[in-house]
DNA sequence: GCCGTTTTCGGCCCGACTGTTTTCAGTCG
């Protein structure tokens, strides 16, 4: 079982317990670690291995037991009691929006209802709305929650729907009654997949901002409209972002900075600000700091005091129209929205020890791009020219050479005839080099499809999977590390084959990867192409801990996907990747020395 | 169920909106 598959169904406990109606916290508890374990770099496999599961934040007694159970036999006792006693389809029904844990338990014992077309079936019969608490309403919402539930089923690749966003964006900047404005959440946090978007901004004029947002003709439906806040699904866009949901929270512009830190996570790593600043007698929510007076000491261990904290009216505002005023009240340096996961980087902040992030600016050249030569767009020489104005001061054509017939590879004699072309073209490019390059396929056993004598006459070798997904891990690892060993190879593309909602990584030890790079002098790419960022940031993350370079590479097929390059910072940003871990980032000369290192 | 720089018990983030109610529970983020 894998990390995922243990997330699930620490999810899937977490759920039978709400609908069963236990302790909240112990509920949250199993929701806490199967996060915890989701988010996790390193193979849940081998931590059980070494025996540190309870290492795992979130992870204690009872659920490494549980994750134990799930490893050595593939199911877990605490799972198959909840399932006599709760049937496990209604975790399903959970997911359809406005229906929570205790409505599906009434559905259940009321009329046993387990299935969605039961649900349809029952609300066509209207029963519903004659019982107390429910109402017409009631049945409708529902119905609707049934109609949009596949729908939302998956998130949204960042870069499907970051040109929309920004476009939303700017036209609501040009709005009347409003000022400032930030999309936060997760696409600010730059995560591969957007749930939703949350628009914050501030207005003198909140209702009539409202109004005006609700009419736009990017609106297909308002859900649920109040005075500060308002939550709708947009339109399909041109790119088939269907129905992206969106929530807009107006602000005082004293609230921004606040409300910007709330409204961007991530949760836990709100939830942990706010711990500390309970430490220091500070309340923090969306609308300030603020200081508690005049109220007695409530100390841990001390017998509860109920109600106290309700009570709390003396509180003197001490900050938040800035982001930085958080954290400022919790003696912290500003946190970059990309790295706010709690995945270290409060601890980090505490010690004075943040990274300094890498920026799109830093990236001096793109080393993966193909050209019309394999199954590129656009001539060597139009993407010499758009790389330069962009500002970049070298780029490496890397066609395919590939036993696909569909990709239009290069063989040996081709090679040597782009080879050539190149340096013509060199000879004509002022302050720019073009690479000669090759994106080459590693064969099923380890060995390159190009043979070295040819290798060694290219610039730059890019070896990647591209066949033969579904080898065993072993088989896979073995594979990939006999490819890296070659002294050839200078970097490892697209590490682990996934695909954003579309394919699986393929099954390999990417801690065993990234050891073998360190070892062989491999760079490891971070595909920045949207649908792979591959490695993902937990992994690049993994690669720098373990000192070994990286490079940010769009993959470009055509000169739009040059500007890709964006979401493969963005990964390398919420990885804790600087400057100095990315070869792309060098000076032409820096890089040339650089590249000689291996063999 | 997890956690602990006041550590083995007591606390665990918290506010907005909806639908139904007439003071609030449920859901969401």
């Amino acid at each position: 079982m894998d990390n995922l598959e243990i997330a699930n169904i620490l999810n899937q406990i977490a759920d039978l317990m709400d609908i069963k109606g236990e302790n909240t916290f112990k509920i949250n508890a199993y929701r806490k670690a199967a996060r915890a374990i989701e988010e996790l770099a390193e193979n849940i496999n081998e931590i059980y291995s070494k025996d540190k599961l309870k290492e795992i934040p979130g992870v204690g007694e009872s659920i490494a037991e549980d994750i134990k159970e799930l490893i050595e036999k593939g199911k877990c006792q605490r799972l198959k009691s909840l399932k006599e006693k709760i049937p496990a389809k209604l975790s399903e029904l959970m997911d359809i929006k406005g229906l929570g844990p205790k409505k599906v338990a009434f559905l259940y014992k009321k009329f046993k209802i387990t299935t969605v077309p039961q649900l349809k079936k029952l609300i066509g019969s209207h029963k519903l709305k004659k019982l107390f608490g429910w109402g017409e309403k009631s049945e409708q919402n529902i119905l609707e929650g049934i109609n949009l539930y596949k729908r939302f089923k998956e998130r949204f690749p960042l870069g499907q729907i970051y040109p929309y966003a920004i476009a939303l964006k700017e036209k609501l900047k040009k709005m009347p009654f409003v000022e400032q404005i930030e999309i936060c959440g997760s696409f600010r946090r730059r995560k591969e997949t957007i749930g939703d978007l949350d628009i914050l901004v501030t207005s003198k004029n909140p209702k009539k901002m409202i109004d005006f947002f609700v009419n736009l003709p990017e609106i297909e439906k308002v859900n649920a409209k109040g005075a500060t806040k308002v939550n709708v699904i947009l339109k399909q866009g041109a790119r088939r972002q269907n129905g992206v949901e969106a929530d807009l929270r107006v602000v005082k512009p004293e609230n921004f900075g606040a409300a910007l830190h709330y409204f961007t996570g991530s949760k836990s790593h709100n939830i942990q600000i706010r711990k500390m600043g309970m430490e220091r007698r500070l309340r923090i929510n969306e609308y300030g700091v603020f200081k508690i007076k005049n109220h007695p000491v409530i100390r841990p261990g001390a017998p509860s005091n109920d109600g106290a904290k309700s009570k709390i009216k003396n509180l003197l505002r001490i900050g938040g129209r800035e982001e930085k005023d958080i954290f400022r009240a919790v003696g912290l340096p500003f946190i970059p929205p990309e790295i706010r996961e709690n995945e270290g980087e409060i601890e980090a902040a505490q010690k004075n020890n943040l990274p300094h992030l890498i920026k799109e600016k830093d990236i001096k050249g793109d080393l993966h791009l193909h050209s019309n030569w394999s199954d590129g767009e656009n001539s060597i020489l139009e993407i010499a020219k758009t790389c330069q104005k962009r500002g970049y001061q070298y780029m490496a054509i890397t066609d395919h050479s590939s036993p696909l017939g569909i990709i239009n590879g290069l063989n040996p004699s081709r090679i040597l005839k782009q080879i050539e072309t190149i340096k013509k073209i060199n000879k004509k490019l002022r302050n720019f080099y073009i690479f000669s390059g090759i994106e080459v396929d590693i064969n099923k056993d380890g060995s390159i499809f190009l043979p070295n004598k040819i290798l060694k006459k290219i610039d730059l070798v890019v070896a990647g999977v591209h066949s033969s997904f579904r080898l065993s891990k072993e088989q896979m690892t073995k594979r990939v590390i006999k490819a890296i060993q070659n002294l050839n190879v200078d970097i490892l593309a697209h590490p682990t084959g996934r695909l954003i909602n579309k394919r699986e990584p393929y099954e390999i030890d990417i801690s065993a990867i990234i050891k073998e790079a360190q070892r062989t002098k491999t760079i490891l790419e971070i595909n920045a192409f949207w649908s792979r960022l591959d490695l993902n940031a937990p992994n690049a993350r993994l690669a720098k801990e373990n000192e070994v370079k990286l490079v940010i590479s769009t993959d470009a097929h055509s000169l739009n996907h040059l500007n890709y390059l964006t979401f493969g910072v963005d990964t390398a940003r919420r990885g804790w990747i600087e400057k100095k871990d990315v070869i792309n980032t060098l000076s032409l000369n820096e890089l040339l020395k650089f590249l000689k290192r291996k063999g």
